[in-house]
DNA sequence: CCCTGATTCGC
DNA sequence: GCGAATCAGG
């Protein structure tokens, strides 16, 4: 494949809307991923914060390449690297849902159900909604599972390059990039999401156990492109 | 091993 | 410019 206009443009929003190599490289088709970070890299876009990693550090060792080719093609002498390494504002971080750690010292008495973090969103997942008004009826510590991004989520960040998106509007994604009914959702969101209210539901789910995955949830997309 | 991104280097 | 091979790391 080739790498026409529309899908280095569906790389650089992917690849700027946190969205994994791998994943990218599937959604374009065609594609290794190793060909998707390849072309992001000559395209300028980098080093984004790897999802797997909190701090990457890279240490490039002069590693000897392989015992095939004893011949010094280029001495390439490389040059000290800049260390700036300039951390993006990361991204809106994991909602405030309810922490299990009892992080209540005000209080020496085992009741905790006493000053715990308000939580003003919904909760598909499981997650706690709770209004300013309504203070601490019954949030049970249960720990929401880990919140997960759904497989969507990242190839929407999009700017408003494509649309007019906003920090106001939800960001969900209909259809696939490049297609020419490709849109965003676009409703108000829910305070503190990318997303409206309805499209949080999809995007953050409970993490489940390891064996109880389910394989089909509901992509945001009309499924895996044909191809 | 799985995954991730980064880098190299032959093409 | 492209991307497979490879590396480094969680």
């Amino acid at each position: 494949m080739s790498w026409t206009d529309e899908r280095i443009a569906t790389l650089k929003k992917m690849w700027e809307g946190g969205s994994t190599a791998s994943q990218i490289a599937d959604e374009l088709g065609g594609v290794s991923r190793n060909a998707v970070i390849g072309k992001a890299h000559r395209l300028g876009l980098k080093s984004r914060p790897s999802p797997v990693k909190a701090a990457e550090k890279k240490k490039v060792v002069p590693k000897p390449k392989p015992a095939s080719k004893p011949v010094a093609k280029k001495v390439a002498p490389r040059p000290a690297p800049a260390p700036a390494t300039a951390a993006p504002a990361a991204p809106a971080a994991a909602p405030p849902a309810a922490r299990p750690d009892s992080n209540n010292p005000s209080q020496p008495m085992p009741n905790r159900s006493t000053d715990l973090p308000k939580i003003v969103s919904v909760g598909p997942g499981g997650f706690l909604r709770q209004g300013p008004g309504d203070q601490q009826p019954p949030i049970p510590p249960a720990p929401p599972r880990r919140l997960v991004p759904a497989k969507p989520d990242p190839s929407i960040a999009d700017k408003t390059s494509l649309l007019d998106l906003s920090d106001k509007v939800c960001r969900w994604p209909m259809g696939h990039p490049g297609e020419p009914d490709f849109h965003f959702c676009g409703v108000a969101v829910n305070p503190g999401f990318p997303y409206c209210v309805e499209h949080c539901g999809r995007a953050y789910q409970a993490q489940l156990p390891r064996g109880a995955r389910r394989p089909p949830p509901p992509l945001p997309f009309g499924g895996p492109r044909v191809r």
